[in-house]
DNA sequence: GAAACCACCTGTTTG
DNA sequence: CCAAACAGGTGGTTT
């Protein structure tokens, strides 16, 4: 059996992915079948910046070619919402190259991260040299990247077979140091992608912040005979206090930039109770006060 | 008639401990007695890098140490598993410092995080200075944090008590401009350790981080009786106890940006109650006193 | 809005 | 030579 029907590699290729929650660096050599130029699509190329091939460890995708080709929360990045995704390219030798794919929400930009700098290094991409995308006609999820140095044509990318050296050839020492058929284009094929899924536990504590809860506790305050719940009184208990603070009678918050208060006024049968709750946040509570008067 | 019939502040700074579910950030004095050196076994030490003194707000922990000394998933670390726990520290001062400890799986090295920038700050600690772990020998659970400056021997170290200086130092404003006293090394001795788990309350409000849940506390305050629950009353206890002398009404903390402070006060027929709730917080809610008089 | 925190990531270094 | 450890980072989230 040949291992080398399409369908039976990737299958392999996903299935590679699933063993693989976390370390997804390494690339991998695939049995996948040489597709001809003519089975595949070309997508985009980029002209790599000195970040891009710097200790930024990060390819930026233009963003209109990304959310083209490779947009988040598809059935390309399957269910990669949340964390970004992990996206396999095949290389020039078969090679199989997975990068972290997402969105930088500060600087509005989709990039390939983890997995980028090793294929740097392989390359030895140097700042102008140019990738470039491919993916399959027939089979959309299987990607290509490939490359060539500055100043070569395009053209001259479609070379596929003749750089199985890249597979042998020995670590670079030195970016100048490049063996003599880096002149060329590269290009490969990849697969499938999938989800970087770190295993969040179910339980993840919730945390809201900011909740002040004075009333349950009334009772507690006085009671001893306490109910129990305790919800409280429990979760309470627990940590350091800190002390840090130094205050009298006096409040002032004097760097609250916007106040938010909160009056609360709770009457009972002979007692009013003014419950100034001062609630500052800048970004969250600040004061209470609770003044009482009968 | 003060239900504060404890007395003093010790009462409130323990009461406080109860309110203080989450933010564990501040040092807090403790009220733990001095022990002599050789009370104490000396774990061990560590010359501290630019990183562990710098943005990343973290201490790498040498592996062979921190799987020693403070591994995880152990008693000293209780059921802190997944998220990391917190570690206490006294340092010279009688100061209690609590950081967040955890793994970190991606570069498999143990940190402290949460409150080490703090720390740093508070000691001014450069690069090269040296920190070290100690432990009470009768109590492996008490554990000890203390430095000295580059240079100094080890054996300076043993200087317990003249510090406490540091905890009326100024702000410092500038790491090159430090006291002359620390030139010194200094140490503390803290205590047990708890699972930064967000103990959330049964009931549906509440939340893990820093919620203030006034009045379950009032009864430990008072309670002598342990009654039940407890474990929550009895835990607060053993974490860091705090102390102390220094302080009374007054706290103050010199560190902290911005103090928030609190003052609720409530007046009920036959009842004044005082409820001095101090929050301080550069990070959120740090105090709560409450004192009842009848 | 700044700073700390968090969970990752990577390139050196080294036993 | 190579895996481990770790110093030095990142983007994103919370405080």
């Amino acid at each position: 059996m040949s291992v080398n029907h399409y369908s039976t590699d990737n299958h392999h290729a996903l299935f590679w992915q699933n063993l693989h929650t976390t370390d997804t660096s390494e690339p991998t050599t695939t049995a996948a079948a040489w597709l001809s130029e003519d089975q595949k699509e070309y997508l985009f190329e980029k002209s790599l910046t000195p970040s891009d091939v710097g200790k930024l460890n990060r390819l930026v995708i233009p963003k209109q070619h990304a959310e083209k080709y490779f947009p988040l929360n598809t059935t390309i990045s399957d269910n990669a919402d949340e964390k970004g995704t992990l996206l396999s390219f095949e290389d020039e030798s078969g090679k199989c190259w997975r990068f972290r794919y997402s969105y930088w929400n500060s600087s509005q930009s989709y990039v390939l991260t983890k997995g980028w700098s090793r294929y740097v290094k392989d390359k030895q991409l140097d700042p102008a040299d140019v990738v470039f995308f491919q993916r399959q006609r027939s089979d959309s999820r299987r990607l290509f990247i490939g490359w060539r140095r500055r100043g070569q044509s395009s053209s001259s990318a479609a070379n596929p077979t003749s750089y199985s050296s890249s597979m042998t050839a020995p670590p670079y020492s030195n970016y100048s140091n490049r063996p003599a058929h880096s002149e060329y284009s590269h290009y490969g094929a990849a697969v499938a992608t999938a989800t970087e899924t770190h295993s969040i536990p179910s339980s993840s504590a919730v945390r809201s912040s900011r909740t002040v809860r004075l009333f349950g506790v009334n009772l507690e305050c006085q009671m001893d005979e306490d109910d129990g719940d305790d919800s409280v009184a429990t979760a309470a208990a627990a940590e350091c206090p800190r002390h840090d603070s130094y205050y009298g009678q006096n409040m002032y918050n004097y760097y609250t930039p916007q106040p938010h208060n909160m009056v609360i006024l709770i009457f009972l049968p002979f007692i009013y109770i003014y419950i100034y709750i001062y609630i500052s946040v800048s970004s969250w509570v600040h004061y209470i006060i609770i003044d009482t008067i009968v």
